[in-house]
Formats: C-alpha cells, sequence, structure tokens
DNA sequence: TATAAATAGGATAAAATTATCCGAAATAAA
DNA sequence: TTTATTTCGGATAATTTTATCCTATTTATA
C-alpha cells in the first residue's frame, strides 16, 4: 500500500509528535530505535518531512526534530504520504492505465474508486495529534 | 496498491478470457501488445499464473493461453492477486509492523482494516466473466 | 518423421527502492 | 572562540522489482 520510505514517515512523525507534547526534541538515532527502522535511511526520510514543512529540525547541540503543538492538530495523514510517496495513491490507475476515466475506465475503475475514495477520506481526516495521543496512553504501538 | 506484476497478469486474465469466449487462443506478443506490457516479463507471469491453475496454456503449434468456459465464471480477482502478489495485501500491516492485530494495533489498524476489508470484498466478489465481459462490451478498456 | 510453431525456463540486465557511510555545515554552551 | 553535538547532503552499496534474451521442450501438421 505505502512505500516503507512512507510508513518510517508516518510512523517517525508519530514518535516525534508523542515527545513534542511534552517539549522533547528527539535524534534519528532514538527515532530509528522507537519505530524499529534502520536509522540513515531514517533520517533521509526526516529531511523530506522538513522540507515539506511537516516537522521542525534544529541543527547543532541540544537539536533534533519537533513539531509545534498546533500543527500537531492540523497535520493530516495525508500530507505525510503526499510528501513521501506522492499523490500517485490519489490518482493512479488501479491496473496502472495511463488515462482512465470515466470517459476511458480500466475494467476496475468504478470498484477501485470507491475503495480509494474511502482510503482518501481516512488519510484526510486522521490527524498526527489523534495518533500521537493513542501511542501516548498505550492503546496503539509502533514497533514488534 | 498492486505490483506491475499483478496489474499485468489482471489485465492479461481479463484479454484471454474475452478471447476465449470466442475460442481463440492468444500468445504472449499478442497479449502484450493488447495490455500495453513488456512481452517477456508478461511471459513470465503468465507461467505463474498457468501454475496457479488460474489459466491453462497449450503448447506447441496452434497452441497459446485459454481459460474454460466455466472457471472465466468462476475465477475472481483476489485468486489473481494472491497467485502473483501472495496474500500481503490481506494480511500485512499498513505501517509494516511485525505484528499488528487487535491486542497489540499500530495506530492505524482500526482505520485500515476497514479499508482492507472492503479491498478484500471487492476482489473476492469480482469475477474475471464481469471484467472480460465488460471489456468486450467496450464498456471499459485494457490499455492507453 | 521432419518441420514449424508455441510455451517453459534459466541466465542476465536494467531500474527502482531501500539502506549505509562519511564529511560538511550549523549551533549551543563552555 | 573553541569544542562537542547534531542535522544536512552527496556518494555509494545492497536488495527487490521489472525487464530482456536465448535455448530447450512440446506438439500439431504436412
Amino acid at each position: 500500500m505505502f512505500s516503507k520510505a512512507c510508513e518510517y514517515g508516518i510512523k517517525a512523525s508519530i514518535f516525534i509528535a508523542t515527545n513534542s507534547f511534552e517539549g522533547k526534541r528527539v535524534s534519528p538515532k532514538e527515532i530509528a530505535m522507537e519505530i524499529d527502522s534502520p536509522q540513515a535511511f531514517t533520517a533521509k526520510i526526516l529531511q523530506a518531512l522538513v522540507k515539506h514543512d511537516i516537522i521542525n529540525s534544529i541543527k547543532g547541540a541540544y537539536g533534533g526534530f519537533e513539531i509545534s503543538r498546533d500543527k500537531i492538530a492540523t497535520i493530516k495523514l495525508n500530507q505525510i504520504v503526499k510528501a513521501i510517496d506522492g499523490d500517485s495513491i490519489y490518482n493512479g490507475c488501479g491496473l496502472g492505465l495511463h488515462k482512465c476515466d470515466e470517459a476511458h475506465p480500466c475494467p476496475v475503475h468504478d470498484k477501485f474508486k470507491a475503495i480509494r475514495d474511502g482510503l482518501k477520506h481516512m488519510l484526510e481526516n486522521t490527524s498526527l495529534e489523534e495518533l500521537a495521543l493513542n501511542i501516548k496512553s498505550g492503546a496503539s504501538f509502533l514497533k514488534v
């Protein structure tokens, strides 16, 4: 469904958010440990998230990654997915047709549309805050 | 969503089915032309579909690929997807957790389950026949 | 039985994704 | 201003996926 890079990006964002609630910055090393991902690769993904203005980085001593309080509440999953995987998940044809729409549909166009609309709705309406709070409360987990 | 191999496999199966309606066998070359896919790679996928007993191959002169009438009606999309992509689409965690269930859910477990159940239901209830008939009638397309 | 026409399948190559390494640049604090 | 710490970013490597090529095997027909 999502690329590995995207999975790491989502989990990293959630972990950063849970720490930002407590005013704590985290390092790629710490993030990789907590989400069970390769450190250097995760660092690359963090760079991308910074460039897309989803997370914030502070360089130098006592630096690290954080997300501002108000952003945690407004950032939705779809922003992270778009930043890393692009919007192929929204636009692409289920069977890879170059052109696939109502006027020229692939064999599963309608059936796929329903599912993808559901996915899109979910991604657009799930906030980082909601996911981070569930991690904090122990209702969900980032690894194993 | 699906791998390229799986997209080709689905489209090839549909094309073979439309021809089998008319008792016509088709070659990998013809299939690749009609579904706009790389020929040799498509041939490999056809081999896999044969092994999984989804399509039938007749070797030698006047040979080719076909699907028996009764199978066209009973084969569902999920059989093709499972044959090529395995069942990760059914079992895998949306965020790649090694273990992810009700007792130990990833942050998007419930939300993903709903979407995946929808996808599963669609794949299990869409027959090759239905898709092939829509291609024959010109209601849907296999390429461009 | 010889021949032509097809699929089967192994070996390889190309491309994309995932992953690692290391030095440069930035920054807070001593 | 120096030092320790930390992100940034380029180069490279490993792995997986996608794609190609060539030969072997099978089979219907002449």
